[in-house]
DNA sequence: GCGTTTCTACTACACTTGTCATAGATTGAA
DNA sequence: TTCAATCTATGACAAGTGTAGTAGAAACGC
């Protein structure tokens, strides 16, 4: 039911491809996960009952016997929540956070300079 | 024992707490906890010796009858394990992390300017 | 219509996490 | 030396998480 749940890693993985596919059965999203790590069925089961009890996703219709369901939350406002909440670990503040990307290798200068021009752009459009 | 052990959020902010101090027994780490939100002190007990059997603290002596633990890792390998950690629920990919933090607010165009600049001198040094 | 397949519903269980209580050891002070 | 204060050691417990099994309902093929 909350707006944006809190979400554990294999929920969020499972989201990811709801996400991606739109609509799924339990068995679509269990066959589309890579067979070296692919869960029991009922696990994906579970998962599925669990996000619907969080609200993050829904049934949306029924085909044969099986349900399908349907994204109930965004991605975006799920990332951002994520994101939210590691910027609150490190004091509010997040400029560490990707001082550590770069740092890490993970964000280069160039990279960086793209999301500069990138915002430059967005501010200049919204005056 | 783990190098880069996974610590939950109470755990972190405990650690924070030791980063900051020192050496430091229960009793202070408990009372250096802002009342609002102070735990028992058997829980912060508790969560010291947990910190301890993951190899994220240690003792270093003994004082009257209370141990004394310090760090026993770096807050720098810990940020950055937790960083790894959501690039990879990104994909692996760093640069959606910037753009939520620049639409979140949390990160300003003066910024990314800044972390731009100190990169790009840190560059030269190196070369 | 009836068996086989495939779903859902429900249960289970070990591990982690946040929280704390109780019991017994150690100290320090009178 | 003995007692109150303070620690440590240990146990407990509910909620959340990852994982999966079983039972019974529903649908599909013939």
């Amino acid at each position: 039911m909350a707006r944006r749940p809190r979400l554990s890693k294999a929920e969020l993985e499972l989201m990811d491809l709801i996400w991606e596919r739109g609509e799924s059965s339990v068995r679509e999203l269990q066959e589309t996960i890579p067979e070296k790590r692919r869960p029991a069925y009922t696990t994906v089961q579970t998962l599925v009952g669990r996000l619907e009890e969080k609200g993050a996703v829904r049934r949306s219709r029924r085909v044969g016997n099986a349900y399908l369901y349907e994204p109930a939350i965004t991605r975006r406002s799920t990332y951002r929540r994520l994101i939210d909440e590691l910027v609150e670990v490190f004091g509010g503040s997040a400029t560490p956070i990707v001082s550590h990307l770069i740092e890490s290798g993970k964000l280069t200068l160039e990279d960086l300079r793209v999301l500069e021009r990138e915002q430059s752009k967005r501010k200049d459009g919204a005056e």
